[in-house]
RNA sequence: GGGUCGGUGCCCGAGUGGUUAAUGGGGGCGGACUGUAAAUCCGCUGGCUACGCCUACGUUGGUUCAAAUCCAACCCGGCCCA
């Protein structure tokens, strides 16, 4: 991607955004490569550093960029230090946000936490999962209340005296916000300094994070000399841009493949993604060679859609996946070889096609089943219905039948 | 703490006593089209097994036959002052 990083590996170099401090001097302190020789001369492998916030409760593919980066350092034999903000994410990075996040209790983050790592691979053959949880020595799980619970006020304050008011508001995200009239809460404030303090705290020779977090790191720098550490590098991997192909992908915009999604509705978020986002979902979150891909954009989308989907659910799976999809959009459903089922147990007969429909999990309302029948979107077994009145009498005239909304929703229908 | 302006549906934003789930835009969803898409065109966009019944314009009360629109108190925010 950019010549600047040529002289590093390529499980390193691949994807990155930035590396910091990026020196060619002999200096292990200012050369990453330079370190890395360090590292394997003294045997002595690199700590580094991730931290996450479990604010959410699933990792979307957009998270994965980083946990690919640091299972390549797992496996190339160093020490990833996953910290799981458990207490900053009760203060809420401000980062990118443009309004204060709201405070997560305590229970509520410790559910998070556990259901991230189950994501990442906790309990899983390191072959089909995220993190390599299972190698001596490659994985370290820290917990930030650990040490910043008990911070006293005073050591609170010698942190602060680290950082000026300048410095906060040269912070792209505080600055937007003061100039907006958007409230900024002191306590954010604090954020940057005790995710650099974690730096401190763990030792951190490396962090990994978003381009968005190039402050953050910088400031374990600052901390970690103030604390008379070596400084860590830092080593940035771009945002990635979410299915609308313009805002980030996260959660909240609902332009997101979370990890864990089956691998129809995974390959078929992916397969629509933008034309212009397909490379970089290419180069970020597969091992692809980037040469040589076909001329036909379709043709590197599904390729793209294809790896992906069978990164995370198996190369069967995607495969399958793929044929179901186009399935789907040629309205040949019921030749589909695997069609989600979902009983009618829930629905109280006799029932309208409206209020099965809503039932079933279709639609998210009654009114909106409506809407959807109105507005010629919903079929039973290809048959497009008219009439939201429509009146099936007992579970057996609906059962065994295929209901669709639109071109994605459907499933079948069991007692 | 004082002054002042403001809080409307997913978001932005009209409306300022009286058919009305509340103009418009964005987003989202559905339909047509297509390389699944994008662009374009059309429809929908509070809830409820519904030709009716609920709940909605920061919160709580009040004035009215009638309030998102008037009044009071409270809560939250911007700006200015301290």
């Amino acid at each position: 991607m950019l010549d600047k990083f040529n002289e590093l590996p390529d499980w390193i170099s691949r994807g990155l955004e930035d590396l910091f401090p990026h020196n060619y001097s002999e200096d292990s302190d200012q050369s990453f490569i330079k370190r890395l020789e360090l590292a394997s001369k003294e045997k002595k492998p690199l700590r580094v550093k991730l931290g996450i916030d479990p604010t959410g409760t699933d990792i979307h593919i957009g998270h994965s960029i980083l946990f690919r980066k640091l299972r390549a350092f797992q496996d190339a034999g160093h020490t990833a230090v996953l910290i799981i903000g458990d207490f900053t994410a009760r203060i809420g990075d401000p980062t990118g946000k443009s309004k204060t996040r709201i405070q997560l209790s305590k229970d509520e983050v410790e559910s998070n936490a556990l259901n991230y790592l189950e994501q990442l691979g906790l309990g899983k053959d390191p072959k089909n999962s995220l993190l390599d949880f299972t190698t001596h020595g490659r994985l370290e799980i820290r917990r930030n209340s650990d040490w910043l619970e008990n911070l006293n006020l005073s050591k609170v304050i010698e942190l602060l005296s680290n950082s000026t008011v300048g410095q906060m508001l040269a912070k792209e995200d505080f600055s937007n916000r003061y100039k907006s009239g958007t409230p900024i809460s002191l306590h954010e404030f604090l954020y940057p300094l005790l995710q650099g303090y974690d730096s401190v705290a763990i030792n951190s020779d490396l962090e990994l994070g978003g381009t968005d977090q190039k402050f953050n790191i910088t400031m374990g720098r600052d901390l970690q000399r103030a604390f008379g550490q070596k400084p860590q590098f830092g080593m940035l991997l771009p945002i990635l841009v979410g299915l609308d192909g313009t805002q980030k992908m996260s959660k909240s915009l609902d332009n997101f493949v979370g990890i864990n999604e089956d691998s129809l509705s995974m390959y078929s978020k992916l397969e629509k993604v933008p034309d212009d986002l397909v490379y970089s979902y290419l180069n970020l979150l597969t091992n692809e060679n980037l040469k040589g891909l076909s001329s036909n954009p379709r043709e590197v989308q599904k390729l793209m859609a294809l790896t992906i989907t069978s990164n995370f659910n198996g190369v069967e799976a995607a495969r399958k996946a793929q044929s179901n999809s186009e399935k789907l959009v040629f309205g040949t459903q019921d030749l589909l070889e695997e069609i989600p089922e979902a009983s009618v147990s829930k629905v109280n007969f006799p029932a309208k096609a409206f209020y099965l429909v809503s039932k079933m999990g279709l639609c998210s309302s009654s009114s909106d089943a409506r809407r959807q029948i109105l507005g010629g979107g919903v079929r039973i077994d290809g048959e497009k219905i008219i009439d939201p009145n429509l009146q099936f009498e007992t579970p057996d005239d609906v059962i065994g039948k295929i209901i669709q909304v639109g071109k994605k929703k459907f499933l079948r229908v069991s007692s």
